[in-house]
DNA sequence: ATGAAAGCGCTAACAC
DNA sequence: GTGTTAGCGCTTTCAT
């Protein structure tokens, strides 16, 4: 293994001083054209590769960002284990990756995890982060806006801070679902709802009943679920004993609906309509109707506000809001 | 944002050298007692945190690996979706996070994908890498053997090449669910095999075919999935078609399983005694009766063994497999 | 056992 | 425009 060629190499390749390699590998305008193509052809001669290590110690972009997932009470195998959040990771690090950013990925559930993940960027692994987290009580986003550095969340943070963030608007994805039920004739439409103190969880209720109430439905039975499979069946139960006259159900997301649906299944009323939310794998499986998330152009478009912040500190943040789709299947 | 403090702060806190800082943190033996914890005090007093682009650059480690995972077709998002690689990908960036080593995460799946996984470590990003790939014909083993990197596989390689690796006893696993089916009575039985290009899933096939035959069954009726629920659901209908006195199946993995049990349902079977391989949540969800794999332990060994060959490179390869466990829930 | 000093590969003033 | 030069924070000989 023979050592790496450096910018030294290049510059005497392409009889040039350092500096002019540095500025063509850089893109700064003020090199004369007849140099700059003088030193690329060098660089691929020598089959040249930045040294990231001394970019970053020299003070400039470490060219990484660190990606931070954090779930309620969680491992990091927790939350890949699950199967929305883990589409997201993937996506960021599918797209981060092929932008030739590789994300530097940490949990950060601990206060200690948290300093950890400030002083990757502090100390040149890393120019930002990219962060998701599953609770709106998270203190995560505190501890990165408090240490001024640039960040993109996905998820709007639970109090409102200086920092860039991407969502979706869950509001219109839930009133989908209830055009969606109304439309299909439902008479009796019941929710189950996601914990409350999970923002999404909130605005798709609060969607839901409010566009219930624009079909004339005043009042929707609800019943709370904490995002598994098994707490939508129990939530589902319950609705079943108090509103025996049901024939439809939305559930803030698709794990949910698919604990109702087998609650459904068991109690003899495969009839009634189900409608999640995520259109996850689960989804997918029990040939679940649900509301999509473009989840790949949320990924994209966080990689692109965090590296503009990172290219211009100074930028104030930003935050873009996706449209949710209906995807009709099987239950509804 | 106040300067973070370096090494010089530190020395000039505790009254002595830089040198002698760098041997208290590098754990050098030749320091005075005295002088050590003074150092220590310092430390602590100034906050002091190593930068490690500094210690990249001055050529020692980079006290960070790259976690490389490749999928059959795909991209990182396909990988994080599997719900028994989100985990295998989640338990090392647990592990690795925990020890102070942030994991880079990159998919690799072009050949220019591995050259830049490759290039990472060649430039001072990583020190090593965890390889977590589904083909068995996936050329990445062999590019990091060639780079003369220093790498820890999860399963082992097709061909036989110098690189450790961390694996399952899958045999034994399969042995456990034969014996399991044999001793509850089951006399017909059946399986449902993964892709043919899978060690893993032709480990499973034959170590269950062997321990079937030690039960006296010589042969036992074998179809195809890709690991899918929908490529299990249409095994299933198959073998019900194939051997319609069948009272026992064994899949592969838990998604075979889960789809095996909706076409018994489906076809009023459900007495059919069924097993799965992997535990993975939609295991739990079924209340699947499953083989599980010790993951957590496996992903600390992957990180033991990984930065044992960091701190020292000529020692050659090491292999460790792990025993698989039953664990018994509703299906058998 | 400890300190002084020379880089690691790069960027960014600063001169020319 | 281009080259020169001084570090970035750390490890590591080499003296002492």
């Amino acid at each position: 293994m023979t050592r790496t060629p450096t910018l030294e190499d290049v510059a005497t390749v392409a009889g040039v001083s350092r500096a002019t390699v540095s500025r063509v590998i850089n893109d700064v305008a003020t090199v004369a054209p007849a140099l700059r193509t003088k030193v690329q052809h060098a660089i691929k001669k020598t089959g040249y590769r930045p040294n990231s290590a001394a970019r970053a110690l020299a003070g400039s972009r470490a060219g990484a960002v660190v990606l931070v997932v954090s779930g309620s009470d969680g491992t990091a195998e927790e939350i890949f284990d699950d199967p929305f959040f883990g589409r997201v990771a993937g996506g960021m690090i599918a797209h981060l990756g092929a932008l030739g950013i590789p994300p530097i990925v940490v949990a950060a559930d601990s206060d200690r995890a948290r300093a950890d993940s400030v002083a990757l960027i502090r100390h040149g692994r890393a120019d930002g982060a990219v962060l998701v987290s599953t609770r709106a009580d998270d203190p995560l986003p505190g501890v990165f806006v408090d240490a001024g550095i640039p960040a993109v969340l996905f998820a709007r943070p639970a109090l409102p801070a200086p920092i860039s963030y991407v969502d979706l608007a869950h509001e219109a994805g839930a009133a989908l679902a209830a055009d969606h039920l109304v439309t299909r004739g439902c008479q009796r439409v019941v929710t189950i709802a996601g914990p409350t103190d999970v923002l999404a969880a909130q605005d798709r209720l609060t969607g839901f009943r409010q566009a219930m109430a624009r079909h004339g439905h005043a009042h929707v039975a609800v019943a709370h679920g904490n995002f598994t499979q098994d707490s939508g069946e129990s939530a589902m139960h319950h609705l079943l004993s108090t509103v025996p006259d049901l024939d439809a159900v939305f559930a803030a997301n698709d794990l949910m609906a698919v604990g109702a649906l087998r609650a459904l299944r068991d109690t003899g009323r495969p009839d009634v309509a189900v409608i999640g939310f995520d259109n996850s794998k689960p989804a997918i499986n029990a040939d679940l109707t649900t509301i999509a998330q473009p989840l790949e152009d949320m990924a994209a478009e966080m990689s692109r506000l965090l590296l503009a912040q990172i290219a211009d500190p100074t930028q104030g943040p930003q935050c873009r809001i996706f449209e949710p789709s209906l995807v009709i299947r099987a239950t509804a």
